[in-house]
DNA sequence: CGCGCGATTGAAACAACTCAACTAGAGTGG
DNA sequence: CCACTCTAGTTGAGTTGTTTCAATCGCGCG
């Protein structure tokens, strides 16, 4: 176990981070997440083809969820932290497209989709956050898409770490530059489309070229300004507009004139 | 100029294709799409960094959105067929990331994003069909994401044509296997992460292959079965789960007991 | 008619892959 | 407490898919 067994809600913290909250609100979410579940680190907890009829909040540990196809050829989809929201990129489909699978001892707060339907009725706000989150991921996959596309083995990796670094920051205090890396390079290659052995060697490279340094089981950022040069990585989701958002109802400054 | 000039809204059809809409919403959609703007081909019509402050209905036409990663290095965002929404995967961010640009003729509804507030509260089930489009997005991105990630050249490329044939089919009628194809193979390229000398010898290949034919400034899909085997493309967005969507309060179908 | 952009094709260079052997460390059982 | 096993990481050598650079072709358009 790396947390406590019924750690605080990191998907509040993440919220927060973003945008105040109501007490309703806050309420509300709470409610959302009563349902808690433990689950060891390594296990496949749902697979390809399943109904996705889910949805899970990440309260503690890591997970992943992977792809096939075809001839072994595997993909990482998505990296899943504390405080995300799994399942929110495939609302619209009837059975999942991929394997999730936790890389550590892991919490998870389920949710039924059929849920969603009523939030959208009962706390449009809470429905606006939701759909900002559902954003925030895509945007994540965008800016992966963009980086597998276009940039070289070492700018991958250097951009693959810079958006683990940034995406642990939402729902951390302490600026902190290690973490734990739970990943097998392996894991790591199918995220960024890398052969296992060539992650190894560009880890490495990094590493020589003082930008991080493996230590602990993890991995500490050494040169963040490099780093991001390099991996020509923006942090995109370390704010959000919320400008659109419904406003508050308690709060009374919902009537403006337009 | 590809089509009339106020076609009839594609958005529409795209979600009438979908789910079933009330007259009510059907007409809240419709005010949606009150302010048309034509606008020629070839051009750039935004630019990264400028304010991300509205949404753009695509009534006809093609679009596709670049982002530019230093040294040249130019990636392929999205598409934008005729009844997408433009702009739903960057409401969460203040400066666009990318310039949107034409590649046809087009004709686009301007909508200031300040309005999805107002529509989560007026119009929950409109705002939930609007998040069912932006998670179709972000699935869209994802599949290019793990194609590009671990497929060829050759299956990249079949791919992109399945999927682009199939995003077409959401608001045609007619069932055709060919398509006019307006992109220059380097966006292509840009789009699947290939230069664009190597998009052309692929092509070539799926031509002698006998996969499609290249006729009349488009693609004819010869081989359905083969390109999607090739592509490993699986049509994810034909249909949607809608049965977590907000029911339609002018049906008296919503309060059943649960 | 000639200009210019996009498609086509070729040859050389290279980044990343494949295959494979080896090492380090963590866990297990005798 | 050591030998055994297993998984993950490290490293090397040869291969290959794709890029790069460049030259040529085709065609729509002013």
């Amino acid at each position: 176990m790396t947390e406590a067994a019924t750690p605080q809600s990191c998907l509040y913290r993440k919220i927060v981070h973003y945008i105040p909250l109501s007490e309703d609100d806050a309420a509300y979410l709470e409610r959302l997440e009563a349902d808690l579940r433990a689950f060891p680190a390594r296990r496949r907890l749902k697979r390809a083809g399943e109904a996705a009829d889910e949805l899970f909040v990440v309260r503690s540990g890591w997970l992943y969820s992977v792809r096939y196809l075809g001839e072994g050829r595997r993909h990482v989809e998505g990296l899943h932290f504390p405080g995300d929201v799994i399942g929110l990129s495939d609302v619209t489909l009837k059975a999942r497209s991929g394997d999730l699978i936790t890389a550590t001892d892991a919490v998870l707060c389920p949710i039924p989709k059929a849920r969603m339907g009523q939030m959208f009725c009962e706390a449009p706000r809470i429905a606006g956050i939701l759909f900002a989150l559902s954003v925030v991921d895509s945007i994540i996959v965008s800016e992966r898409l963009a980086v597998v596309s276009r940039l070289h083995a070492d700018a991958r990796i250097a951009h693959l770490l810079m958006q683990i670094h940034a995406r642990l920051a939402l729902t951390r205090d302490s600026e902190d530059d290690w973490f734990a890396m739970p990943l097998s390079q392996e894991v790591i290659g199918d995220a960024v489309s890398l052969t296992q052995a060539y992650v190894n060697r560009s880890l490495k490279e990094l590493e020589d070229r003082g930008l991080i340094l493996r230590r602990d089981n993890g991995v500490e950022i050494r040169d963040k300004a490099a780093l991001a040069e390099l991996g020509a990585f923006q942090n995109r989701f370390e704010s959000i507009d919320d400008s659109w958002l419904p406003s508050d109802p308690t709060s009374e400054t919902t009537f403006r004139s337009t």
